[in-house]
DNA sequence: TAGAAAGTGTATAACGTACTACACGATTTG
DNA sequence: CAAATCGTGTAGTACGTTATACACTTTCTA
């Protein structure tokens, strides 16, 4: 270890010091606080310049802010939490804040300390994307910490919200099929052990849904299919209709990861995609437009609903105090997943190939 | 702002107070120091337990560690990223250590002032994924923190660094065409502006493949585009291959998202894959695996090396001096985008929808 | 059994910044 | 013209933790 060559780091003494004048005044201009005249801060901003001065976020924090916030999101893989959380980001970046993205893992229980760690570590705000937990356990941490709680959906007086209108977007969705034709469409969803918060997104999908059938006369033909937004539920939510004497003419999966999983049974089967089947997801991630068969679905803009979070955390960090809940317009995008069904298509025979599923590589 | 319910965060001098010990006593527990005896421990443990103590990261950073290490990564959408993320914070978690994500976006200077910001926040350590800048700029860096370097190969005294041998994965997928008959291979290579460093996986890379078309006495038919490693990029660099009066019978892509190109421009331009053109990745991303036509790839394990680093910064930060520089396997993963070249497929006529290809929504 | 070593606990000085309180001269007010 | 106000700068302390230095026992060594 050659100490001898680490020229040790200039502090706001040594900037007050070169610059001749008390550290607090150094310290205004750094925080261009009240109360220094315009010499002083152009000798202090020299001095700061001369000597390479960076401020220390530790040291800052013990007294005041960090000018650092953080995203807690429980998993990266996702696409479209990276676009929200660079949403964020470029926010943050111009009004000189730093993000950081704290990935917690899934659970509640990981979030939650997750959420404790980042208070620990002098987090001025947080963003929480698609939080677990009940309303009165953020607003408790909204108490300690300025939050924007971003793809929940419902307002609360201690936190501030973004989220796109799930209910809408679904509406969007059903009225595109029945639009195109469809009567018989089934409706992929997304159930948590455990959890049952209506102000989930995938709550409010499935409610849209709902909502929607209903209301184009589609009542009796409401089928839900109780699965996961992965891959792997959308395969077995594939096989699962497949198996089925009576198939749907379209299905629309509540997250696009799902609804690749469905079209993965479907291309693996043999049906034709969208000859046979219509497929619509939600989300519009980037793979959705990637993919040789482009799929319908419903955008978000995660960018912006991101920029949006960001805003609003570092307003509140500012100092507003009534809180503001924002609620983004989704799109469709139809591509060719979704078309008009066959004349016959109700009582197509089944598939004989649909034991034969394999997903193995 | 009702501060009166705010009860007060416990100090370790509560703690100490209320265990009747001293504050030098209740730290040492804290850190597991040396010189506690256990039922000093007991006691001071039962003391944070009881009033809830979490220790201050802003605090303890100004004098000693803060138990966070930061990983820096240009993209978040680049789902390889994320893998490696997410096997630095498995290893992080299991030794107490918190990761933060550091967004930097791309360029050099965004990379840099990244990392000054991080020091800045007090970061244990860092890592960095596939950083821009010369042995020399980092040595610097790793001079100020410790520092791992992930998928940059070449060793240094002063960091550690993990990284596959993108040489002999190059090679992988070279030997694994030719052996299926293929002789006409073009590869896809990735070229940044000004950029000129030898020890970045894409040039490691097009050494691999142009070393293995040599040794298999394929000299002449070297075939190297310029591109980028983007879907767009992979797209252009189709497109250009189908412009061609005379094509090969198999690409090469670099990079799995470029494969995605590259493909998307095949399946638009109705080219049969891989009946009519064999396309080989490098990455395995998850959406490799997943799309209808599962692309043949190389998998780094992405998990692992993200492990390893971890392991290594945390080690470092521990006390370790000298450097250590760990490379990983990787593995070929055939697929069905690549089979044995047509028996005349080295002549057939250039597709009269080459030129109509398409690639808006 | 004296002296060294090991084990255990404490007092207290940093660490770098923010901010309250105050001092002082210059300007405005009544 | 005295008093109040304003603008600008400083002194000094607090923030929560670490770690050095030391004191006091107890245990080992020769």
């Amino acid at each position: 270890m050659n100490k001898g060559s680490v020229n040790k780091r200039p502090t706001i003494v040594d900037v007050a010091t070169h610059a001749g004048v008390s550290t607090a005044a150094a310290s205004k201009v750094l925080r261009n606080a009240y109360g220094v005249s315009s010499e002083m801060k152009a000798k202090v901003q020299a001095s700061m310049q001369a000597l390479g001065y960076r401020p220390l976020a530790s040291a800052r924090g013990m007294r005041g802010r960090t000018h650092t916030v953080a995203v807690v999101v429980a998993d990266l893989h996702n696409e479209f939490s990276s676009l929200l959380v660079e949403g964020i980001r470029r926010e943050c970046e111009r009004q000189k804040y730093r993000l950081l993205v704290a990935p917690a893992g899934s659970g509640k229980n990981a979030q939650d300390r997750m959420v404790e760690d980042l208070i620990d570590r002098g987090m001025d705000g947080i963003v929480l994307i698609s939080p677990l937990g009940t309303d009165s356990e953020l607003e408790t941490m909204a108490r300690n910490i300025p939050v924007v709680v971003l793809g929940r959906h419902g307002a609360s007086p201690d936190f501030d919200s973004v989220a796109a209108d799930d209910f809408a977007g679904a509406n969007l969705v059903v009225d595109h099929l029945v639009s195109l034709g469809h009567r018989q469409i089934t409706y992929v969803n997304h159930t948590t052990e455990g959890t049952n918060d209506a102000r989930l997104p995938e709550e409010v999908r499935v409610r849209g849904y709902v909502d929607a059938m209903i209301r184009h006369g589609l009542g009796d033909a409401i089928d839900i299919i109780q699965s996961q937004w992965s891959q792997e539920g959308g395969e077995q939510s594939g096989r699962l209709i497949l198996s089925r004497a009576k198939r749907p003419t379209a299905v629309f999966a509540g997250c696009d990861v799902a609804a690749f999983g469905v079209l993965t049974t479907m291309w693996n089967a043999g049906i034709r995609v969208p000859e046979e089947l219509s497929v619509a997801g939600f989300d519009n991630i980037f793979t959705t437009s990637l993919a040789p068969i482009s799929i319908t679905t419903i955008d978000q803009s995660g960018l912006d609903m991101g920029a949006a979070a960001g805003r609003l955390l570092l307003e509140r960090i500012g100092g507003r105090t009534e809180a503001v809940s924002s609620v983004v317009r989704p799109t469709l995008v139809a591509r060719k997943t979704t078309a008009a069904p066959m004349q016959s298509s109700n009582e197509f025979p089944p598939a004989h190939g649909a034991t034969t599923v394999s997903t193995e590589m």
